[in-house]
DNA sequence: AATGCATTGTTGCATTTGCAACATTTTAGA
DNA sequence: TCTAAAATGTTGCAAATGCAACAATGCATT
C-alpha cells in the first residue's frame, strides 16, 4: 500500500504541509468524525476508524475500515447517505488536505512532485480496488459473485488459499447478497467439491 | 471531461511524448486492439472505439465508448475475460504511454508537473464514475437501482430531467439487469406515477 | 467458569427476478 | 423508399434469492 509521504523527508514534510494548509486533528474513540468537503482527504497517522451504515433495525454493518497510514474521504468512498458514519474506533490523529488546493499550488519543488505522484499511485490503488468490487458485482447469481471474489483473492495471495479479511456478515454486505442466501450457497458449493472451509481460510479445489 | 495534455504547449507536448517514449498508432474500422500491457494508457487523438461484450448467443452488449480526447486502459476498464475486445469503430489515431513510465521519469519541468495534475484529474474523474456505478449496483432491487441511476444522472443535469445516454438494453447492462425485467418494472413506475418517459428523456415526478 | 452478545448455520416460504418467446416499433443502410 | 436488423414492449413461467425465525456455536468480558 502506497504511503503518501513516501521519499518525502521529514522537512519536506513540514514544508508540504504548511503551504498545503494541511490540518492535524486528534480524535477520541467512538467520536464521529463529519467531512464537510468532497474534496478532503484524511490521512491516518494513527488510530483506527471505520465507515459504517445503520439499518432500520439499528444493525450495524462495516462498509470500510482504515487503519495507520491509510488515506480516507468522500472521493474515495462516498458517504453514500445519512445511515453511513464515520466513526473513530481507537483515539486516532488525522491530517487533512484539500484535494483542490493540492492541484492548485503552483510548487515545482521534487517533493511536491514526489508528493503528486504518491497520490496518483494511492488514487490508482483505489481505482484497483473499485475495479475488483465492480467485477464481482457484474455477476449475476450468487455463485458467480463468490466463485469472483474467491478468483480474485487466490490471484492475490497467489494459491488456491483464500484468507477472508472479515466475518461472513461482512462479507455478505461486501457481495450486495442475503448473508443466508450466501451461507445456502457455501454449502451447495463444499457439496459440490468446489472448496473447503476451515475457519477463515477456504480452499479453492478446482483449476484457477 | 480533463484533457490529458490541458495547459500544455504543443511544443512541451512533444518533448514529453519524447522523454515517456509514448507512440502513436492508427487504426482502421472494424480492426481489434489488444492492449499487452496493464498499465498501458491509450489517449484517442481521434475517432471512436467501444468495449464490447460477446454472450455465448453471439450478442453484443456494449461496456463502454470512448471517443476523442479521452483515456482508456486496463487501468480503467479492465478487459474482464475473453468475451470482451476493444474494436475500432471509425478510423482512430492513437498515442499510446505507460504508467510505469511516467511515474518513473525524473523531469521536474512544469509541464512535466502539469501533465501529473492533468492524469491525477483523469484517474480522480473515472474514480468517480465507479464510485457512482458501485452506488447503484449496491442497491438490491430492480426498483432502487432505477431510482438510484435517476438521482445521479438528475443530479448532474441539475434538473428533474433524465436523458439516458444509451438505449435500454444497454441501460439494462451498465445496471445489470435483465432488460425485460428493467421494462416491467418502468412500467410500474410510470404506472405509479413515479416517472414519465418520453423516448430517451425520462422525467422525474416525485421530490428529489 | 458463567454470562451475554455476536456470528453462523439451517430451513420454509414468499417474492423478485431472469428467461424465453413473441409482437410491435424504430432505426440504419441499400 | 424499401428492407432487414435492432430495439422495445409484453407476458407466463421457472428459478433464484431474500426474508424471517430460530438453533447452535463462538467469543469476549467479568
Amino acid at each position: 500500500m502506497q504511503n503518501i509521504f513516501a521519499n518525502i523527508s521529514e522537512n519536506n514534510k513540514c514544508k508540504l504541509l504548511k503551504t498545503l494548509e494541511a490540518n492535524t486533528y486528534y480524535y477520541k474513540k467512538n467520536e464521529e468524525i463529519s467531512i464537510k468537503n468532497d474534496n478532503t482527504i484524511g490521512v491516518i497517522l494513527s488510530g483506527l476508524i471505520e465507515i459504517i451504515k445503520i439499518d432500520y433495525d439499528g444493525n450495524r454493518t462495516l462498509v470500510e475500515e482504515y487503519v495507520e497510514d491509510e488515506v480516507f474521504g468522500n472521493m474515495f468512498t462516498p458517504i453514500q447517505s445519512n445511515d453511513e458514519s464515520i466513526m473513530v474506533r481507537d483515539d486516532s490523529k488525522i491530517i487533512f488536505f484539500d484535494f483542490e488546493e493540492i492541484l492548485d499550488s503552483s510548487l515545482d519543488k521534487s517533493y511536491y512532485i514526489q508528493f503528486l505522484k504518491n497520490i496518483l499511485l494511492i488514487i490508482n490503488e483505489k481505482l484497483q480496488e473499485k475495479n475488483e468490487r465492480l467485477e464481482i458485482l457484474t455477476k449475476k447469481s450468487i455463485r458467480n459473485k463468490l466463485l469472483e471474489y474467491f478468483r480474485i483473492m487466490a490471484k492475490k495471495h497467489g494459491s488456491k488459499y483464500v484468507y477472508l479479511p472479515f466475518n461472513f456478515t461482512d462479507l455478505a454486505a461486501y457481495l450486495v447478497i442475503d448473508r443466508s442466501a450466501m451461507a445456502r450457497e457455501m454449502k451447495y458449493l463444499k457439496e459440490e467439491g468446489f472448496i473447503e472451509i476451515k475457519g477463515k481460510r477456504i480452499t479453492l479445489l478446482y483449476d484457477l
